[in-house]
RNA sequence: GGGCCGCUAGCUCAUCGGGUAGAGCAGGGGACUUUUAAUCCCAAGGUGCCGGGUUCGAGCCCCGGGCGGCCUACCA
């Protein structure tokens, strides 16, 4: 059985570098059935199998990599893996694809074609009777999800792209061979089937195989049928995984992709140009956010991944796309939390000729179209507040945050207060402050960690009037230059999107670059350290009066799924390394 | 980053006043021509996250580390 000195093909030494599972024995089928022919030498090509399991996957458990079938030239015994272990189920699921492969059946062929998709037969079959025969044939196709074996009749559950739908197969239709090879077939499977569509005595749609396909074997088994995966490591970072089990994780990202979906095209309808613009920058601007460093080789230049998208599209409006906007990511390389992923997704889009009054009821019709066509409705499940609603109907009030303050705290306060005065005010509220802080960043302080969270509970909440200390690229209001024309809306405590006027005043926005880069000195190492040049360059070619906004998807997915984290809404979201492997070491344990 | 909690079979979970562990599902063998998490019978399956320590003896107690969750701190 051990004559593995193959065949002198590259291909084929690597695969037998690479896949010691798929050569792994047959020994042990032997006695089954005339799948068992033989080894795995015989392949016919290598394509399928270079993708073999064990191998560049980081999730195999060390014991696995250590385990037997990791060495290319273990004896028989040394490869006994313990019954019903995950090396033995995964040993039996290759040694299927090896026997197949031996029969002359591909494990992975080329492709299927498909009639209808699970739902498209559910709704066109939706009142049959039980024990009904349509005549009509379909070609469906899924993954094996549940399977009854019943000895002449094996019933199997796929799961396709829009659903579930059970293949009834029989014996006495396919033949004592065909029958035994559908008795093979894996959960986790894929296969396409051919057949009538009937209803069984129970009244199940059903597809009556005629014909079996197997369309790619899996070689890992599914977690459990019933309670499938519930450890949150596990199914963030096999979220392939937590998809295949999981309906709401898969109903979660339908919300997602509807919301996202619904903005662009009201952004759409109303005239805006969606673009695209650098990830890599020379200078991270246009929030107050730590940056990614990373180093362009061929031009041996730092460069920042992007904190935000706003200098740059400000830039396309001075040149003339006056509705802008994009959807993209951004970058934040600060703490990771139930609300903080490091790389997120928000929308930013600029409105030339309309002010921050034109971008609050921009946002209102986004996130209440996004509301409808995700959600189907305007009532929203509170995040953190089990049984509690959120009402997005519009209009949503609108308030000074001095005047939020007041009614929160019991204290009045301004801009233009005194700093002592304020620092008096923040003491007896408990809140921390830096001595180099002017009036505004103490107003907003309190405001921050005395008000935000109190906000939009009942229904959104726009808060607007924001101190320009802390709005560096906002434009000031015109009777008070104190403040400036910007707001936040809040829903359920927690801030979806910020807007202003846009400073457009090139002396005055240099003024401002020239304040953070002396905030970055006094120690804010959230604070710009450069003065953008090129964007201060632009804005003397003139940018028009602009009303600009962003949205963070990632906290409106969260709002609309009804996902209290932000882990649920990231697909991929940002883990620790699943095992900080001290052979590769070339990164320390501190960075 | 701080506090609390968790980590036991592929998955979901048990166990005990410290005496080297059980179940369901999945997997293996068998029965079954209308199942729906099919059912029934049989036999298997464990470095108890890792490393130390205490102890005659540690999954359990102690220390260190890893990973995760929740709360908290920051931005969105």
């Amino acid at each position: 059985m051990h004559e593995l000195a193959v065949e002198g093909s590259a291909v084929q030494h690597l695969l037998d570098q690479r896949a010691p599972l798929v050569r792994a024995g047959g020994g042990e089928l032997g006695t089954k059935d005339q799948l068992v022919v033989g080894h795995a030498s015989t392949l016919r090509n290598g394509r399928p199998a270079a993708q073999a399991p064990g191998r560049a996957d980081p999730n195999d458990s060390p014991a696995s990599r250590r385990g037997p079938y990791a060495v290319a030239s273990v004896s028989d015994d040394q490869r006994s893996a313990a019954a019903g272990s995950l090396d033995e189920q995964r040993r039996i699921r290759a040694d299927k694809v090896a026997a197949l492969r031996t029969a002359g059946v591909d494990p992975y062929p080329d492709r299927f074609e498909r009639s209808a998709t699970s739902s498209a037969l559910q709704t066109r079959f939706a009142s049959l009777e039980p024990g009904s025969e349509t005549g009509v044939e379909a070609r469906v196709a899924g993954r094996v999800m549940l399977r009854r074996n019943m000895g002449k009749l094996i019933f199997l559950t796929i799961q396709d792209l829009d659903g579930t739908l059970q293949l009834f197969v029989s014996k006495a239709d396919l033949g004592e061979d065909r029958f035994a090879a559908v008795a093979e077939v894996d959960l986790g499977d894929w296969v396409g089937a051919v057949g009538e569509v009937i209803t069984t005595r129970k009244g199940e749609l059903s597809v009556k195989v005629a014909e079996l396909r197997l369309l790619a074997k899996a070689l890992r088994p599914l977690p459990d049928k019933w309670r499938g995966l519930s450890d949150t490591d596990t199914r963030y970072r096999q979220r392939y995984v937590d998809l295949i089990v999981n309906e709401e994780a898969r109903q979660t990202f339908r919300v997602r992709h509807q919301a996202v979906r619904s903005l662009r095209h009201q952004l759409d309808e109303e005239g805006f140009v969606e673009v695209e613009t650098p990830v890599l920058q020379l200078e991270a601007g246009g929030a107050t956010a730590r940056p990614f460093v990373t180093h362009h080789n061929a031009l041996d230049q730092e460069m920042f991944l992007r904190i935000a998208l706003e200098l740059h599209l400000k830039r396309l409006v001075v040149g003339g796309i006056e509705r802008v906007y994009e959807i993209g990511r951004v970058f934040r390389n600060e703490g990771i939390s139930t609300r903080h992923n490091p790389e997120f997704t928000m929308v930013e889009v600029y409105w030339a000729l309309a002010n921050y009054d034109d971008m609050i009821g921009l946002t209102e019709r986004m996130i209440c179209r996004a509301a409808a066509d995700a959600t189907g409705g305007y009532v929203v499940a509170h995040p953190d507040r089990p049984g509690e609603t959120i009402d997005l109907t519009p209009p949503w009030p609108r308030r000074r945050i001095v005047e939020l303050i007041a009614e929160r705290t019991g204290e009045t306060v301004s801009v233009h207060d005194p700093v002592e005065q304020l620092h008096a005010v923040c003491d007896r509220l408990g809140v921390a402050y830096e001595d180099w802080w002017g009036s505004g960043k103490l107003v907003y302080a309190i405001f921050d960690k005395k008000v935000e969270d109190t906000l939009g509970h009942d229904r959104p909440m726009f808060a607007f009037e924001y101190p320009a200390e802390v709005s560096p690229l906002a434009k000031p209001s015109p009777a008070d230059p104190e403040n400036t024309d910007r707001f936040e809306l809040f829903i359920g405590g927690k801030e979806l999107a910020n807007g202003y006027s846009e400073l457009n005043d090139p002396v005055r926005q240099r003024a401002m670059f020239e304040m953070e880069v002396a905030a970055a000195e006094h120690g804010d190492d959230e604070a710009a350290r450069t003065v953008d040049e090129d964007y201060l360059r632009a804005l003397e070619f003139g940018l028009p009066p602009t009303g600009g906004l962003g949205v963070g998807i990632d906290r409106l997915a969260m709002l609309l799924a009804g996902q209290p984290s932000i882990r649920e809404v990231i697909l991929f979201p940002t883990l620790r390394p699943e095992q900080p492997d001290s052979d590769e070491g070339d990164e320390g344990d501190e960075g």
